[in-house]
DNA sequence: CAGTGGTCTAGACCACGGA
DNA sequence: CCGTGGTCTAGACCACTGG
């Protein structure tokens, strides 16, 4: 017997399907009772798990019409805003994917074993069409190996949906630090400001299924027009 | 009639007890039957009622034991962390207290009526001893007119306790933005960097009950240190 | 109107902590 | 052992949405 709550299995199965092609985003998944009965369990504990996905915002309820797959950004993307308040989908370019051996800092975040390599990616993004973020993205080379052979231009804007559909690996949680930090001479290249300017850090580390570490992510934001609200307003 | 649900009446009614001193941190609250009983509803609402009240910091749930209002910093306050991930209490000193005419920004922030006046505070905060963040604090003249003759030396550490405890504005809630900013020339004299060094901007707005704002928060931070994160891990 | 989620109840059993 | 919170059930009524 599994010993694990009924809702925290309940909400395994749900992650699994919406990081997936299970249900599309936008749509309305099953009414309450449906999902209950589908599970074999109370109605009371289908609650308990959308709540907890609601919260991690993954889905949205709608009184009177139903729950609904959150659309875009699967996994709360950014949580940059404007200062009016209103959100944009960050464009990317990305600038170049190389395999190397882990820095301490890398290994430690992706608990990786010793002798394995990563896969490291760097991007500039843009808000508004404007180059506002430099980021680089590490992750290890034994579950993507495949991804260190694409063209730059080929790695789609949004990773977390490509990482679960290509490779399997649903992405499920997160934890972010955040700091000021001075830009350096490549982040004052690409985002057309000078050395030393102030860029709003934000260090991510996305994990799957029972807390493991998948990706390790610096952002180094221009907080000109913008700034950082967790949660969402 | 009331047609709030129940368990809000009862957050309030428990958000009230927690800001003032009926239980004292770290004590134990009655159990949820107790609560049921006394506040007449069931035990699953004193339960969603806790589960917020949890949710926010404020309480601790400890199977076996019971429910307990957390210590210190009753409204979690800063998330600020060292790198090793242990928290500090930050220390402060108060610079000048004054009144003034708010600018725009303020007023809006508090939802001033025209023609009310703010009362601005200005602090150095210290973390391990060495000062980290420069402070300015906005709050309303009516509501706080005898916190402006104190002396800058009589100002708590922690203040939202004292406004529930001198002026009767329990805190239940806040929100917080975050950029990227350059030490002005005081704030480098303050914190002993240099003019344009970057420094991790925290904007929060406090709310009282029925999401009054009550104060509106700059921190500037030096993050050479430590970072932010929230939730605290 | 029927169906959805939102709230609320009453009661069951379990896992844990302390006496 | 008892009392605590943690999980789970079954069912009630309400408020809102859509046709």
């Amino acid at each position: 017997m599994e010993k694990r709550p009924l809702y925290e299995q309940v909400k395994e199965t749900l992650l699994a399907r919406l990081a997936g092609d299970y249900w599309r985003p936008g749509a309305l998944l099953p009414s309450e009772p449906k999902l209950a009965g589908e599970f074999g369990v109370s109605q009371g504990t289908i609650r308990r798990a959308l709540d907890d996905l609601v919260s991690q915002g993954l889905l949205a309820r709608y009184q009177g019409r139903g729950t609904a797959v959150t659309e875009h950004t699967p996994f709360g993307f950014f949580h940059l805003f404007r200062e009016d308040g209103t959100r944009e989908l960050p464009e990317s370019k990305t600038l170049r994917i190389s395999v190397n051996p882990p820095s301490r800092a890398e290994r430690d975040a992706l608990e990786l074993a010793s002798g394995k390599k990563v896969i490291r990616i760097q991007r500039v993004r843009y808000l508004n069409l404007e180059p506002k973020i430099f980021e680089t993205i590490c992750i290890s080379h034994d579950l993507f190996s495949g991804l260190a052979k694409m063209a730059t231009r080929d790695l789609p804007n949004t990773v977390y949906n490509y990482y679960e559909q290509k490779f399997g690996v649903p992405i499920v949680g997160k934890r972010e630090r955040l700091r000021a930090a001075a830009a350096t001479q490549d982040e004052a290249r690409y985002l057309h400001i000078e050395i030393g300017a102030p860029l709003l850090e934000i260090e991510c580390i996305a994990y799957s299924h029972r807390s493991q570490p998948i990706e390790w992510r610096i952002s180094r934001c221009l907080t000109d027009e913008h700034y950082y609200c967790n949660p969402p307003e």
